[in-house]
DNA sequence: TGTACATCAGTGAACGCGCGTTCACTGATGTAC
DNA sequence: TGTACATCAGTGAACGCGCGTTCACTGATGTAC
């Protein structure tokens, strides 16, 4: 028998496993896109994925715990795209970072859209982690911030009260790129009302002077 | 027999009907604090509402439809809030409106978190339906911030743009409010935060000349 | 007012179906010697 | 390297359950005369 025969073709015992969970979060996210965590079943997953129902419990011990791995995923490609907005400042800030937007959210449509869906969907569990990891992304937006020239004297309470609005501005962009998806007329005009926004945002904090 | 007998103190059927119609709506509204739409089972329902499963098709042809019911419900105690703050400008107008908004938020929790979980929820008639409104939402807005002194002169499609951007912040709002529920320290935060949010966005408005 | 008939909101039995979960199993992969 | 045993990802049968929907029905309400 050759070098390759059928068990290091497979892989080992620990990466097939580690395939087979893979195959189930794929096919969990590719049929989200019809529907709600809530009405997907772990039949219609494993269905998906191709192995027998049962299977399923090798890997999460119910569809809510396959859920929140979706969220980690979910978030480590929106972490993804803040880190690319973050290397490279174009000379304009905010085109730039709505072109960086239009684009990840393009390549990874599924991600996105789930996490808009069960943001506040019917699954506890799932909004939870969710609503936790957008907090933290709001605390290290407020970081990032403080670094921008002549934000270093802001007031940190300020600096994560501007750092929600953004993220809560971003999240309504995704929303309207996922709605347009395709008809390049009215992505231009998402993509135009998205600078317009986050402009006048930026207007706002220029003159921004701390209340009380 | 009295005046009042059986029949006319169940009121007639046309009435009759009309109620327990109602009280679908009122035990699916109550049922969804717990559950997403796409959760909830129509047997759920009629149990909750004191008919028999089948009773349902009188009034509803799916479950779809009575969410449907459910948007155009919770859109009027939306409407109704805006009615109110046009009706009584007060001479803070931000605090003023963030006041009627938490206001009827704590006294419609169940609509208002109806609307926030299924805008973007698994049932698509449901989605299209609030979509919708929301869009209607926004062109009144536009039209209502035209009338403020010194915005006359506004181009019609920034006055656009910053309705949207004023809806997306008080469903922002809104959901904050939703969270925080019961916690009076919490709830005085995001009062603040958002009376904080609108005055940037104000403030951003005050000084915007239109690009390009 | 009284009678005969029509309407129709709500009932209750029944159906077939997909669901989540249990259990004992198989057989390839992994490990100890 | 070869052998004997352990591990464990995936299988397949089976279960009881709640689901949406059908159908023929009941009996109070409504209407025509």
């Amino acid at each position: 028998m050759g070098v390759a025969d059928v068990a290091s073709a497979a892989g080992t015992r620990q990466e097939r496993k580690r395939r087979t969970r893979q195959a189930l979060l794929d096919s969990a996210l590719r049929l989200l896109e019809d529907t709600s965590l809530a009405g997907l079943s772990l039949r219609e997953v494993t269905k998906a994925a191709g192995v027998v129902p049962t299977a399923f419990y090798r890997h999460f011990p119910s569809m809510d715990e396959l859920g929140v791995a979706l969220v980690q995923e979910s978030m480590r490609t929106l972490r993804a795209m803040l880190r690319t907005a973050r290397a490279k400042p174009a000379d304009d800030a905010i085109r730039g970072s709505v072109a960086i937007l239009v684009r990840q959210v393009g390549d990874h449509q599924p991600h996105f859209r789930f996490l808009i869906r069960e943001r506040y969907g019917g699954v506890a569990a799932v909004r939870k982690s969710i609503a936790g990891e957008l907090r933290l992304l709001g605390s290290e937006l407020a970081t990032d911030l403080a670094r921008y020239p002549g934000m270093g004297q802001w007031d940190p309470e300020d600096l994560r009260m501007v750092a929600d609005l953004m993220v809560g501005a971003m999240l309504s962009v995704v929303t309207a790129l996922l709605d347009v998806s395709g008809d390049p007329r009215a992505l231009a005009e998402v993509v135009g009302t998205a600078e317009q926004q986050l402009r006048l945002i930026a207007l706002g904090m220029a003159h921004w002077r701390r209340p009380r």
